[in-house]
DNA sequence: ATCCAAAGGACTGATGCTGGCCCATTGAAC
DNA sequence: GTTCAATGGGCCAGCATCAGTCCTTTGGAT
C-alpha cells in the first residue's frame, strides 16, 4: 500500500524552487515590483537587509549587484549613501505563455483577497489603520497616466487591505499572489476604462470595510477581481 | 526616503526558516500528520522521494534517519524494501504556549478553507472528482473512538476539498495551514460532542459542494470552523 | 581642517548540501 | 539454486552559503 496520490503532490513538492541568490533578488524584485519600495527610495543597509532577509551578507551584495546591472537599483558609498530603488525602472522583461497556471492563480487570488477584504471588515480597526488604508486609496486614484506606477499603487492598496486584516501570514499570502498577478498583467495592455472602473470599486471596497461590512466588503472585491480575471482569460486564453 | 514600513514587514521576512534537512523532516512529518501518508503505508522511494522534493538524497536520508530515530517511519532493504509509516504513530511531543499566532493562524484558516469550499462549489466536478470527496466524507465518519486517527481522516477531508477547488497553490496553502491548525489542536482535548458536531458540519459542506452551492458551502465551512475557532480560543487563551 | 560614524566592498575559513558512484540486502522470477 | 532488479546504506569531491573581519568611501559634526 503506498501513499495516497491526491494530497501527495501538494506535500511531497519541492522543498527548495530556487538558490538563497535566486530567492532574495526574487524578494527585492517582488518589494520593487508591488511598490513598497517606490522609485528613488533608499532600501535598508546591506546588513540590516540580510539580517531580515535571513541571509548571509555575501549573497545579499550578489543579489543586489545583479539588481544594479539589470538597472533596478543603484548603490552609493559612503555615510549617508545605501542602495537606491532606481527612478526610471527597467520594463519587465516579455514574459513566456502563461500556461495552466493562469487559472490556478486566480483561484487563489480569489480567495485570499476576498478573504482578507471580509476578514478586515469583521475587525474594529485602530485610527493608524484607518489612515493607512484611505492614505493607499487616494494614492491609487491620484495617478496621471503612469501605467507602471498606477499598478504599483494599487498592489499598495491591496497589500494594506491584507495588512488590516491583521494577520501576518495573510499579508505575505496576499503578497505572493499579486506577484503572480502582477506577472500576467505585464504581459496585456491596461485600459484608461478598466482604471475608471478600478478606482469605483476600490472606493466601495474600501468604504465596506472602514464601515464594518464584512459581506460588502467581500462582494465588492468580487466584483474587483472578476474585472481582472475577464481581462486576462480574455487576453491570455482566447 | 526609505521605504514604505507596512508593506516592508510581509516581504523581507526571512528567505529561508529552516535549513534543507530540517525542512525536509518537517514536510515528511507533514504528510505523515495529515494522514497522508498512513500508518503502515510505504513512502516513495529515497531517490523518488529526493527528486520529487527537491534535495539530494543524503539530505533526505538524514530526515528519514531522524524519523527511524523519532519511532515515525521504518526502513526495510532489499527489493520489495522502503520506507513505511509506522503502524502506532509516537504521540506528538508537548507544544510550547502558541502565543500571538493564534489569531494569525485561524484568520488565514478561515480565510484559505471557506475560500477552498466556495471555489470547488463553484465548478463543475468529474465524476472521479466526486467520489474522492465522498469517499473522504465516508472515512471520516467512520471512525470508532481513535483521536488520532480521527484528525487524520479529517485533514484528508479538508486537504480534499482544496484538490477538488483544482488550485494547486491553494491546496498547498490549506495542507500548511492544516498542519499549524493541528499543531495547535495536539495540546487540547478532543470531546465527542465535537466529532458528532464536526460530522454533521462535514455532511453539510460536501452536500453543498456537490449541489454546486457556493454561497451554502462557504456559510457551512464557516460554522465548521467557527466550532473549532472557539474551541482553540477557549482552551489557549482564556 | 580634522575626526568619525555609517555605509558599501572585499576576503577567508568553516559548514551544509549536492550529484555521482559503488556496496549490501532482499525477495521474486526463472 | 542462480540471477536480477529495486531498494536502503555509505562515501567523496565540489560548490554554495555563512559568519566574521577588515578595508574604503563619504559627508556631517566638531
Amino acid at each position: 500500500m503506498a501513499v495516497h496520490e491526491g494530497g501527495a503532490a501538494a506535500l511531497f513538492r519541492p522543498v527548495r524552487t530556487r538558490n538563497a541568490f535566486e530567492e532574495t533578488v526574487g524578494r527585492l524584485l517582488q518589494a520593487i515590483r508591488l511598490g513598497v519600495a517606490a522609485p528613488g527610495e533608499k532600501l535598508p543597509s546591506e546588513r540590516d537587509l540580510a539580517a531580515r532577509l535571513g541571509v548571509s551578507r555575501v549573497t545579499l551584495r550578489d543579489a543586489i549587484r545583479a539588481l544594479v546591472d539589470a538597472g533596478y537599483v543603484e548603490s552609493r558609498r559612503g555615510r549617508y549613501g545605501g542602495t537606491f530603488v532606481a527612478v526610471t525602472l527597467p520594463s519587465p522583461p516579455p514574459r513566456p505563455a502563461p500556461g495552466d497556471d493562469l487559472e490556478d492563480v486566480l483561484t487563489l487570488r480569489r480567495v485570499l483577497e476576498s478573504g482578507a477584504a471580509e476578514a478586515a471588515a469583521a475587525r474594529t480597526l485602530t485610527p493608524a489603520e484607518r489612515r493607512h488604508l484611505t492614505a493607499a486609496l487616494l494614492d491609487v486614484s491620484d495617478v496621471d497616466t503612469d501605467e507602471a506606477e498606477y499598478r504599483r499603487r494599487d498592489s499598495r492598496l491591496h497589500l494594506a487591505i491584507a495588512e488590516v486584516a491583521a494577520s501576518a501570514s495573510l499579508t505575505t499570502a496576499v503578497a505572493d499572489i499579486r506577484t503572480r498577478v502582477n506577472e500576467l498583467l505585464d504581459a496585456i495592455p491596461l485600459l484608461a476604462v478598466n482604471i475608471e472602473h478600478s478606482d469605483a470599486q476600490h472606493r466601495s471596497i474600501v468604504d465596506a470595510i472602514l464601515a464594518g461590512n464584512p459581506v460588502a466588503a467581500r462582494q465588492a472585491m468580487d466584483e474587483h477581481l472578476d474585472g481582472t480575471s475577464a481581462l486576462l482569460r480574455g487576453f491570455l486564453c482566447g
